[in-house]
DNA sequence: TGCCAGGCCCTCTTTAGGGCCTT
């Protein structure tokens, strides 16, 4: 896929890893699973690798579900176990931070799935709906297609499976980079960066990134 | 079968309520 803009950051940025789950329902707690993940690996902001896997858990899916993400329980059934495919994804994340949209929904899973694996999380997770409220406060909602078609990204794949949803968070994730550069300075927006901004106000964001930047040139 | 949870954010707020966002 194309990110845009197209803007080579001045120096080299770190790897990070978005991802998006499909799952059986909303609440791991309550007994739902994961049906798919995928991955998208950024290193300066541009698309370096993929990681996509159907998975199965044993739990059927919700017709509903099925109508959402076109997911069926013949798919899931021929899919490999959850185990597999989560060790797999926690070695292709490796130890790089995460972004994903609605990061606290994803974050669940992720925890939830790997600690059924006996693996550990980590990673700290970014959040592209905090960071667009943030920063576009004029979008008309915080919908990740919302936000897709209000920052004219392109649409790849099926919306609402999972390597799809994880581009095209990837794209807008590439969106806020380049927007905390061309408006706010940041010469290489990382994901500490993001962290710092999505944890203010919307208001306290200008005074919070040259606090960011202050305390980064004196370190 | 089912519309479940939970953190965030705004306002008709702060001793609260309700919408957003994810599947």
């Amino acid at each position: 896929m194309t990110l845009a803009p197209a803007q080579v950051p001045t120096t080299p940025m770190p790897r990070i890893a978005v991802i998006d789950f499909e799952t059986t329902g909303i609440s791991p707690a309550m007994g739902d699973r994961a049906t798919e993940v995928a991955i998208v690996m950024l290193e300066g902001g541009r698309v370096v690798d993929r990681f996509q896997s159907l998975m199965n858990t044993g739990v059927r899916i919700p017709p509903f579900i099925t109508q959402l993400t076109g997911i069926t329980n013949a798919m899931i059934a021929t899919a490999p176990e959850a185990e597999t495919v989560m060790a797999e994804a926690s070695r292709f994340v490796g130890d790089a931070p995460m972004v994903a949209h609605n990061a606290a929904f994803d974050r669940k899973f992720w925890q939830a799935e790997l600690a059924r694996a006996g693996l550990a999380a980590p990673q700290p997770f970014a959040c592209t709906v905090l960071l667009s409220r943030r920063l576009y406060p004029q979008a008309p909602n915080h919908k990740l297609g919302s936000l897709v078609d209000f920052h004219r990204l392109p649409r790849t794949g099926q919306a609402h499976r999972a390597l799809a949803d994880a581009e095209m968070a990837a794209a807008l994730l590439g969106q806020i980079q380049h927007d905390l550069r061309a408006q706010f300075g940041v010469p290489a927006p990382t994901h500490e960066l993001l962290m710092a901004v999505q944890t203010c106000s919307r208001h306290a964001v200008p005074a919070r990134i040259r606090q960011y930047l202050g305390a980064s040139s004196a370190g």
